[in-house]
DNA sequence: GTGTGTGCAAACTATTTGCACGGTA
DNA sequence: TACCGTGCAAATAGTTTGCACACAC
C-alpha cells in the first residue's frame, strides 16, 4: 500500500499530503518506466490541470524521500520507476525504442570485479544497457 | 592520420573536406569524451567563429560515417567519441561526475548471457555503468 | 491562521530547422 | 559553375524559477 507509506514518508519530514504527490506517485509505479510527460500525461487522465511543473517538483521530491528512482535511457529523457523496483537493469533496444529488463544477477561478478580492480561501486538500480532486442535483429536482414 | 581517413571517407561518398569538419573531428578524438559544447569550445579555440550548429551537424554527420560515436553519460549530456575507440565502457561516478574506461572484457559474460536468454545484442561501444569511484566512495563516510 | 504546495507565466538550456550566402570540387 | 556546407536567427523540446493564490495541517 503505497498510499499509506507515502503518507507516513511525508508525515515524518513534516511535508503535506496532497492529491498530486499521491497521483504522481501511483503514475511512477503503474507505468513502470515513465518520463515526466508520460506521467504528466497518465496523471491528467485522473485529475485534469495538474500542471507539467508540479510533476517535475514532486518526482524531485520523490526522488529525494527514497520512493522513486530514475534512470537515463537514452537520446535525453529520463525515466522514472518506484524504488522498490531497485535491482532491474535496463535493456534499450536502439532500433524500436523498446525497454526491457533483466534481473542483476546477471551483472554480479562485474560489479565484484569493478569493485576488487577498480574500487567502483556500480549503482545497480541506474544500469542502462544499450543494443539491439530479439524483434529488430531478425528484421534487421 | 585522421585527416586523410576523412577526406577518403568524405571523398567516397561525394562529400566535401571542410575545415570544420576537420577541426570537429580532431577535438572529438582529442577530447575522448566530450559533450557538443565542449567540442565547440576546443574547436574555437582554434578557429573562432564556428558556429554551434555546425559542431551538432557535423557530429551527426561523422556519426553516420562511422568516424565517431555517441553515448549518453547521465542527465542528458551526450559525449562523443572516436568510433576507433569501439570497445570501452564508461563508468560515471554520480557523484563527482568522472568519467573512466573499462575494458569490455568484463562484459563478455553478460553479453553472452543476454544473447542467448533473450537475443538482446549488447552494443558495448553505448554502455555506461554509474555509480561511485573510488575517491568519492572514500570521501562519502 | 500559517506556511507549504500548486498553477501560471516566463526564463533557460540544449538542440533542430529554414534560409541565404560563401566556398569546395 | 553547381551545389554542398555554414552561419545566423528563429523555432522547438525539456526543465527550472518567481510569484501570488490555495489548501493541508
Amino acid at each position: 500500500m503505497p498510499g499509506q507509506t507515502l503518507a507516513d514518508v511525508l508525515r515524518a519530514r513534516g511535508l503535506r499530503l496532497t492529491a498530486q504527490r499521491q497521483l504522481v506517485l501511483e503514475a511512477v509505479l503503474d507505468l513502470g518506466h515513465a518520463t515526466p510527460e508520460q506521467i504528466h500525461e497518465k496523471v491528467t487522465c485522473t485529475a485534469a490541470g495538474v500542471n507539467i511543473t508540479t510533476i517535475y517538483r514532486t518526482l524531485e521530491l520523490l526522488e529525494g524521500l527514497g520512493l522513486v528512482a530514475h534512470t537515463h535511457l537514452g537520446h535525453g529523457a529520463p525515466t522514472y520507476h518506484g524504488a522498490g523496483d531497485r535491482g532491474h537493469v535496463h535493456l534499450v533496444c536502439h532500433r524500436c525504442g523498446k525497454v526491457d529488463e533483466v534481473s542483476p544477477d546477471i551483472f554480479t561478478d562485474v560489479r565484484r570485479k569493478l569493485s576488487d580492480e577498480r574500487g567502483f561501486l556500480v549503482d545497480i538500480g541506474h544500469v542502462a544497457l544499450f543494443g539491439m532486442c530479439a524483434g529488430c535483429d531478425e528484421e534487421e536482414s
